[in-house]
DNA sequence: AATATTCCCGTTTTT
DNA sequence: CGGGAATATT
């Protein structure tokens, strides 16, 4: 080891604890870092990486796989800010099993330049394929079979295999769904999601050259957040360190949060039944979070009982105290928020340092139009919203048909977008003529014979034709050059830019895909306009967020983990909302619920509020709530309730004696009630008289009587004031 | 064929 | 409430 590197080495291991120590020293043999949140575990994995990568193996050897691409360009980094190992190999585990298949290919079975395709063209092709069956999509929406057939691939069973099993008649008519869409999906070169890593384990399990050939490439395999990681990862994983047995799996059984997407929380729990030999490092001192935050999310999750008992524990301060806010509506909930939070910030904490965490998407417009009257600046997470914004697909789908002429879905997108004159009669057309040859749709829109059949629409059809053949020079330029020239040799530009009653929103969202795209090129100088088409079916708007912006950050619970805040605001804490509850679900599991409650918490370093309203509206409905049993959970002494006074508002009249609703909608049949003399009642009905409505209550002596809404001496009482 | 209208659906989280 | 699909209208 020369001087030089002894240095750096030295560099790595200073400022790190015992086992932080351990666990970058670690080089050989498996490895299990347990880590809790706040404990340092990016720096612990980055290091690590860095210290391979300098002693026992070359920075191309070594190979760092995350869940997600923000956590995976977090990583790759700071592993480049160490200023050792770059030429390392940091991505997410899709990403990863893509490269992997256009790498192999051939061998892998695949067309060359296959589309990867999205949940929506998946749904898309889901729906063809039970129409395809026969079947009624009433009885079989695609949404429900979906989690079915991902179920599947994620446990390497192929369409044939699935099908082989002993069933049931709902499965045995999966099978043959699953069949018919696997058909489809040949037939347009394309895969899934589930697709990339199942086929990647798959050609790993079969093809022993292949693997032999990756496990020499990367000697020294690293999974982050491992308690996410689904079978067919899991496969990958073991698949690519089987020789050396170099794996290290990081993660924390408290924060698994994906078993909806097939994440098995087993896998870490077992990682030692797996790996005998392997050394397991306990990463439970927390760095980030006051006492009292920690406290209190060690009292919630301790209520699961799937889990690796840990102690949390931390040397900070014990800090202000965690607030609980119980509030009327929605709109209070959200008012109080950004005068909370516009106090933060007046308190000198910055904007980017604050966050609101919801369960689901739709609850941040709420909370977007309280920080917007208070002139607070914000962003939002917005998963996957912005590459489902029609222009945006338009664009990529007119990529997609040059460099992969096999994709129907995205054929048939642009082949009237813009309105050329080809409607779905033509269409259908093609499609029968297409089916009934069994050639390509391409190929038949090209062949002048087929096409001259068609009628008035055949100068449409050879026009189209024409356009995609003049695009084809895209295929040759840079990403953000081929995005312009598209746009402005398909018509896109007509359409949605130079458009003078357009509007504004599909302009911006083309200029953001063109410099998204720009970055990317930069930072790939060799990508191709196939590289940039896969990194766009990859991400998500959750990778741009940024949090040194000066805003404030809005996003759901799953996009907050691996970040944190000085401040955060959890909202919408209800029974049915946190947990989450579908009326029909089977696939329920509080515990994975408590789990994200506990991520949202230990995101926060100093100031953590829960709150909760006591009405909010639903789909256009205002429907009662009830507390989420999460915030009873919180049982430390560190919590602090608080009741927040409903906001002053003009439809709210003071009640006489009592609290009046601010709308009916408030007072629904079954509402319990107290009235001064009466005592405690219930709602029979509300009635319209008139301009009036009027209330009719049975009180307990078994009366029934009747007001006027506005003149009912009647006080709500809510579920959590009973007893 | 294109646009306007209605209606009806479902309704989480993300690669 | 809001998006998408089916239906009506021009």
């Amino acid at each position: 080891m020369t001087a030089g590197t002894q240095a750096t080495v030295a560099r790595l291991l200073e400022d790190l604890t015992g086992p932080q120590r351990e666990a970058v020293q670690h080089t050989d043999g498996p490895l299990l870092i347990l880590a809790g949140p706040g404990s340092g575990k990016t720096r612990v994995v980055t290091r690590r990486a860095a210290h391979l990568a300098c002693t026992v193996a070359t920075p191309e050897q070594v190979l760092a796989v995350a869940f997600t691409n923000k956590a995976a360009r977090e990583m790759q980094q700071r592993i480049d800010h160490l200023g050792v190992g770059r030429g390392m190999t940091a991505c997410t585990f899709h990403a990863f099993c893509a490269r992997l298949l256009r790498l192999y290919q051939a061998r892998a079975g695949l067309p060359p330049g296959f589309t990867i395709i999205d949940q929506d063209d998946r749904r898309k092709l889901l729906r063809k394929a039970v129409e395809g069956c026969e079947l009624s999509l009433a009885n079989f929406p695609p949404a429900s079979v979906e989690p079915a057939i991902s179920k599947a691939k994620n446990e390497l069973l192929s369409a044939e295999r699935f099908a082989d099993r002993d069933l049931d008649w709902q499965d045995r008519t999966v099978a043959r769904i699953y069949l018919c869409y696997e058909k489809l999906l040949r037939a347009m070169a394309a895969l899934d999601f589930d697709d990339l890593l199942m086929r990647a384990a798959v050609l790993l399990r079969d093809d022993e050259q292949v693997r032999a050939e990756l496990e020499d490439r990367f000697r020294y395999v690293l999974v982050d957040e491992y308690q996410d990681t689904n079978a067919a990862q899991y496969t990958v994983g073991r698949l690519l360190t089987r020789q050396r047995r170099n794996l290290c799996a990081t993660g924390d059984p408290d924060q698994s949060i994906y078993g909806w997407r097939g994440a098995n929380l087993e896998n870490i729990l077992t990682f030692e039944r797996d790996y005998p030999e392997a050394r397991v490092v306990r990463l439970e001192q927390n760095y980030r979070s006051t006492r009292r935050i920690l406290a209190a999310a060690d009292s919630l999750i301790a209520g699961n009982l799937r889990r690796k008992a840990k102690t949390l524990w931390t040397e900070n301060v014990e800090g202000p105290a965690v607030r609980i806010v119980e509030v009327e509506t929605g709109e209070d909930e959200a008012d109080g928020l950004a005068r909370g939070i516009a106090e933060r910030i007046r308190e000198g904490t910055g904007a980017d340092r604050i966050a609101v965490f919801y369960r689901t998407n739709a609850l941040s417009r709420a909370v977007e139009e309280a920080l917007m009257r208070e002139g607070i600046r914000y962003q939002v997470a917005r998963g996957v919203e912005f590459y489902n914004r029609k222009e945006i697909r338009d664009i990529l789908a007119y990529l997609r048909v040059l460099v992969n002429p096999a994709d129907e879905i995205a054929l048939l997108r642009v082949i009237n977008t813009p309105p050329r004159g080809i409607g779905p009669t033509t269409v259908q057309r093609l499609v029968d003529l297409a089916t009934a040859e069994r050639r390509s749709l391409l190929e038949l829109i090209g062949d002048g014979e087929a096409v001259r059949t068609l009628g008035r629409s055949a100068g449409r059809v050879t026009a189209f034709c024409e356009v995609l053949h003049g695009l084809r020079p895209a295929l040759e330029m840079p990403a953000p050059q081929a995005l312009q020239f598209v746009l402005s040799q398909s018509g896109l530009y007509a359409l949605y830019v130079a458009e003078p009653s357009g509007e504004e929103a599909p302009r911006a969202n083309l200029d953001e895909l063109i410099s998204a795209a720009s970055v990317f090129q930069r930072d790939r100088p060799h990508a191709s306009v196939l590289d940039w088409l896969e990194y766009a079916a990859l991400v998500s708007d959750v990778d741009s967020v940024r949090t040194d912006a000066g805003m404030v950050t809005l996003m759901t619970l799953h996009a907050a983990k691996g970040l944190e805040f000085d401040a955060v605001f959890i909202i919408g804490v209800e029974e049915g909302l946190l947990p989450f509850r579908r009326n029909d679900e089977d696939g329920f599991d509080e515990e994975e619920e408590r789990r994200l409650c506990f991520v949202g918490m230990t995101r926060a370093r100093r100031w953590l509020t829960l709150s909760r309203a006591r009405y909010r509206v639903i789909r256009g409905v205002t429907e009662r709530t009830v507390r989420s049993p999460f915030l009873n959970e919180l049982t430390t002494a560190g919590v602090e309730w608080t009741e927040q006074p409903a906001r002053e508002s003009s439809t709210r009249q003071p009640a006489a004696g009592g609290r009046l609703p601010a709308d009916i909608a408030e007072w629904t049949i079954g509402t319990v009630v107290r009235h001064p003399r009466h005592g405690m009642g219930q709602v029979l009905a509300l009635e319209r008289v008139a301009r009036h409505t009027h209330v009719r209550v049975r009180f307990e002596d078994g009366a029934t009587r009747a007001w006027a809404l506005e003149f009912a001496e009647l006080q709500r009482v809510d579920f959590d004031e009973l007893d």
